[in-house]
DNA sequence: CTGAAAGCGCTTACAG
DNA sequence: CTGAAAGCGCTTACAG
């Protein structure tokens, strides 16, 4: 006993002090197992004075189930990204379950993150960025792991998904803009390998035709970041007749805007300028912003995730939710009067 | 074959399949394995058709290592904690690690939780939140189990730590206020459970005595939150001899501060109030608060973090690294005088 | 409730 | 380079 011993005890060591089989051992740490409470107070004793850990790599292969839920997400976690991880991870390990975290470097990775997350036979794959091929999707579900799409949708792809309404929201933001008495409208816009973004553009542009407003509106690229929505806000605003109105179609990208109309241009807002955005990030609400944006429903998307990856639930059709949109006003926008 | 098996296929079955022995399965996917290419191919083959997955679990059993890393995080993701988290899992991924990530609901957990890490043979564990108890720091230790906080240090405790120098950054960020011309001071603190916001105030407590500044200083309580340290810069300002120099001593709290300040007491940043925050958040970079800080050393401490959990590395005298604190000087501190 | 034995999916000396 | 066999740490019918 003198040596170091680098070894870690394993459950034969512990049934050897415990004068017991090996089988008691296992179950003594199985909730529920059958084993008097004696011979488990025996088993626990030896274990405590072995440092004794249970493997559970060892008991997973034999139950074929790792408890491990599977997260992909990128390696820049933006606020809503961020927001997201946090309230899953929260929600999983409230019922119990443990992350396998992924953040692939670049997209030609996917695949091969989707094939690592099945080598260590996770129970289930959560996907928060990035786009999955056809064919790593039917390998999950013919290995019946389910698959979810979280705040990102691909159509035709075999896999559930859970997402804001982007429709709705892009919908609710240009009705907004319009009955604060907007006439020129412009729209800082990023990727368009977004699903989300190209939807919340296609849906302001074909509100505000539908209520004959502008029928060509300015789009200036924002990059999904601050200093991209800054500099698109300069752009947007160069023209002979800039707009009174700009969509920002993230929150950080009309972060950006509202300084970049403010501090650079010396425009009011929501006076001269009207700016909404989406996501509801923490910093919409700081007051020096005080954003009018429309909610990305982090909490309930996480809700259904939760359901989707339930054992059994998840192995059906692939199901795509939509969560309705929260429009949440605050100053950046005009008042609406009264109907 | 037309059954839907839900069996996932093992070596076995490609190794029948492709006419080989399961060693040979085994050598196939095992990058320098022994075969010659011919056997290589064939076993590829027979394993594609199958839609074979090798079990990592079955070979960590026997290898002893896992390639996992456990991180232990706070669910509620803040700035800075998110930015570590991107920073390592990033860095993590590139070495080829996987991240089980961690985030025990309530400080009672955290023994538990460590106990679960140790269960799922992980090669190493960073803590990026919470006090761990010793009796575990000791039980991963006996099991050549490296640990490493990260951003946060508890004394006497036998693991390593990484994290920025406080005692620095409370020393540069005193400092700057003080050449600034500032005369009043105060602070914006948070809870004493953080050694940093400990060890940040004492610095700057003891820089200004040192400079023959103010002996007592108002703290007001920040609460971590921009709210918190909103409605602490109103407590600070309240008195007949308001501070013309405020310490946030994280970011959050400086912002929240600096809206307080600004639009609803009507005061300028930097002129009737100097404000200086710890963190550099993305926000404070922004150009509504342009706010001077103290930079967390994100980068360097995952630098540090993943030469700590190398797996010889980690294993001597619990190191303490600290690294040195950057200022970054934006607008919300006033102009020193050149020397 | 308890234990001996078979087995989960894999790796690794060992002998060829 | 290749395969038969032993073994990693555990669970689970099975028989008592």
């Amino acid at each position: 006993m003198s040596r170091k011993r680098s070894t870690r005890a394993n459950s034969t060591d512990v049934a050897r002090l415990a004068g017991v089989s090996i089988a008691a051992v296992s179950r003594a740490f199985t909730p529920g197992g059958s084993i008097s409470p004696e011979m488990a107070e025996r088993v626990r004793t030896a274990a405590r004075q072995l440092n004794y850990v249970p493997n559970t790599l060892a008991s997973s292969i034999i139950t074929r189930r790792t408890n491990i839920v599977a997260l992909l997400f990128p390696p820049l976690l933006n606020q809503v990204f961020a927001a997201l991880l946090s309230e899953a991870s929260l929600r999983l390990e409230e019922v119990g379950k443990q992350i396998l975290l992924f953040t692939p470097l670049d997209e030609d990775d996917f695949d091969r993150t989707l094939q690592r997350m099945l080598e260590f036979q996770v129970d289930a794959i959560v996907v928060g960025a990035a786009p999955i091929s056809s064919r790593m999707a039917a390998l999950c579900l013919g290995r019946d792991v389910p698959v979810v799409m979280l705040g990102r949708h691909v159509p035709n792809l075999s896999v559930h998904s859970v997402r804001g309404n982007a429709d709705d929201a892009g919908t609710k933001a240009a009705d907004l803009l319009l009955r604060g008495g907007g006439r020129r409208f412009g729209i800082i816009s990023g990727p368009q390998t977004f699903s989300k973004i190209v939807e919340r553009q296609k849906a302001i542009v074909r509100h505000l035709a539908l209520k004959g407003a502008q029928d060509e509106l300015p789009v200036a690229d924002g990059k999904m970041t601050y200093d991209g929505g800054y500099a698109a806000a300069l752009e947007l605003m160069r023209g002979d007749d800039p707009p009174d109105s700009v969509f920002g179609l993230t929150d950080i990208m009309a972060i950006g805007a509202m300084d970049a109309i403010r501090h650079e241009l010396g425009l009011r807002i929501p006076e001269d300028v009207a700016v909404i955005g989406f996501d509801d990030i923490a910093e919409a609400a700081h007051k020096s912003y005080d954003l009018t944006t429309v909610r990305t429903p982090v909490r309930q998307m996480v809700q259904h995730m939760l359901t989707l990856i339930e054992p059994g639930a998840g192995l059906g059709e692939p199901q795509t939710i939509e969560i309705d949109a929260q429009l949440i006003v605050r100053g950046s926008t005009r008042a609406v009067p009264a109907a």
